[in-house]
DNA sequence: GATTGGCTTGACACCGGTGTCAAATTGTGA
DNA sequence: TCACAATTTGACACCGGTGTCAAGCCAATC
């Protein structure tokens, strides 16, 4: 019950393998004619090049992989869901590597996994992508990748959110709601997207002329618990902040956990926002309000980006150029975690 | 920089390429001499076999999938964490395949897929593991798969849960909190899973006495939205339930939302409870009681399980043993969302 | 000493494609 | 009509491994 090979075809059709090979690959120099006899017998004997024949061949696997450090849950989910959609469309299949960014032999494990399925394409997703060590080992095994998320410090491509212009939003959304002790929670502090959002909302508060207090600055590391108590910090202070906003949504509901533990009505007494807009967000009571990722799209996009430069370029610099950065624009979504205040 | 080819070790350690291929395969009848000194060979080139070259030669890609239909978000990433960490310590690449039971050509599609990769095993996850076409074509093209959750109307191996146990303890217990009136909220009606859950509640019922209320229990599909419809269905009751038992905990996490939106305070005046354990549970205020699904201990097992079979036997028939199947337990976590009644 | 058999090793074809280069065919201009 | 170039096609080696089978070697048996 195999499936027909090359030769079936070539024998099927009276040319040679070559011939057969041209078609298939839509190469040029190749009269019409003999096109279109070949592209019959393809048909008539239910011929599907073997993927494996060619990677062995053309030393070009074709295979990519998305590299993670697992985030938050919902952050993985949606992204996974954009690249695997791109995959699907360009009939390749989706390799999937966990990792984690503080593991000593980070390095040989990724090496290793790389060995072992030959991929030549790699998504990065954060806070891996920034890790330039790995960048480089990429490099010199002439990996390709594209990184998720905006990375400025490093080099390679990415496609991802424009997070200043989102936590300026966010910012400028609370203090139209009256709000002036703003709470904020930070990224984690290895990761460039920490850096970038701190920025958005302190352009925020300068921009309405409030005055911004550090000690309403709290670090934070992008997951649930750490959200959770750096909510407590804020929390435990007088006067207490009116509103907080999380960098991203997993921390957000950490402090709207920890804000109703406390008896604190929400969004009465406490406004709460975040960043991505995760399923999390509309599952918890009330549903938060947060700044729309287009992560589904952005794996999509960078897929894409990937799969047609391992099809196009035999053999594409590894890194490619920062003209191709694809930087997406989301939107406020308001829902029931903010109020007006007084 | 391209590593070392068996060629390369047999030149090196002046042998054939075939005795290269015995050593590092660990092929009986090498003489010790013999081994001990291509394995230094091995060492001295760096040399690390190259899967694709093997997978063509054999005609066997050892690679593997997971075939998913998008359940629930926190059941998928506990059960991908445990499969990734099974294939990653045997040195596998793992890909993903998302996929929709309800597409009208999911069986063309999901053999594009294996002829895409050249998957030799797949890892089934629920709904799509009970599509009896589907596993009838996965016999036909010669591909292993394993099945997650227990599964005993179609044929094939599967690793799972205890279902049946799981619904009868989770009831027991809100039995012996003084609940009387149990709301229960099934699961898709496609899934067998949802048979073996309710058949644990109707038993726990009838073994404490509590007559059997068909009107107590309602439709769910395992999804957050129908857990939120389903509720309000049972909230509307009157006399209201004291209790829903939700068979999943993303409906659980439904049922929570709809009480508080109403403003029924969880767990003085309703109890809830799921099944999974998911990470929604602790993400939610209160914290749902539900029952352990060690589900990243079943795909560790499942992962485990496929790829031993695929690299013992040569032709491993497609649909092994029952008696492969493996059955976990799990148990009750007692957390805030339950409360003992009056 | 010749025969038998087990164990070890290597030559060679093969898996399913692609790259190279030369041969065959067609087209062009003088 | 012929020389020459451009286009189309095929023969063959090769990618990196494995399977088959025969040959070489040695000890045990008659």
């Amino acid at each position: 019950m195999k499936s027909a090979t090359i030769n079936d075809v070539a024998k099927q059709a009276g040319v040679s393998k070559k011939t057969v090979s041209r078609v298939i690959n839509n190469e040029a120099n190749v009269s019409d004619a003999m096109r279109e006899k070949v592209q019959k017998a393809v048909i008539e004997t239910g011929f599907k090049r073997n993927p494996l024949g060619m990677a062995l061949a053309k030393n070009r696997s074709l295979f990519i992989a998305l590299l993670t450090d697992n985030p938050s849950p919902g952050y993985l989910m949606k992204l996974q869901k954009g690249i695997l959609q791109g995959c699907t469309e360009e009939h390749m299949g989706l390799f999937l590597y966990d990792c984690s960014y503080y593991s000593n032999n980070l390095l040989d494990e990724v090496e290793e996994f790389i060995d072992n399925t030959l991929v030549d394409g790699l998504i990065l997703a954060p806070p891996i992508c920034d890790k330039l060590e790995l960048l480089e080992m990429l490099n010199r095994k002439q990996v390709n990748y594209i990184r998720i998320g905006p990375s400025y410090r490093t080099q390679g491509e990415f496609v991802g959110l424009n997070y200043q212009k989102a936590s300026f939003e966010v910012t400028s959304y609370l203090i139209r709601l009256n709000h002036q002790q703003i709470g904020y929670i930070k990224g984690h502090p290895d990761e460039e997207s920490s850096v970038i959002k701190e920025q958005g909302y302190r352009n925020a508060l300068e921009e309405n002329g409030i005055k911004i207090d550090e000690s309403l600055m709290v670090q934070g590391y992008y997951t649930y618990q750490s959200g959770k108590d750096a909510a407590a910090l804020l929390l435990n202070k007088t006067p207490r902040p009116t509103a907080i906003f999380a960098s991203n949504d997993e921390m957000a509901a950490g402090v709207l956990y920890e804000a109703q533990s406390r008896g604190i009505k929400v969004p009465q007494e406490l406004s709460i926002s975040g960043i991505d807009d995760i399923s999390i967000t509309t599952k918890v009571f009330p549903n938060i309000t947060t700044y729309r990722h287009p992560l589904v799209n952005i794996g999509y996009n960078a897929a894409m980006l990937l799969i047609k430069r391992l099809k196009n370029k035999k053999n594409a610099p590894p890194c490619g150029d920062e003209k191709n950065n694809q930087i997406f624009e989301g939107e406020l979504v308001i829902r029931d975690s903010t109020a007006t205040i007084k």
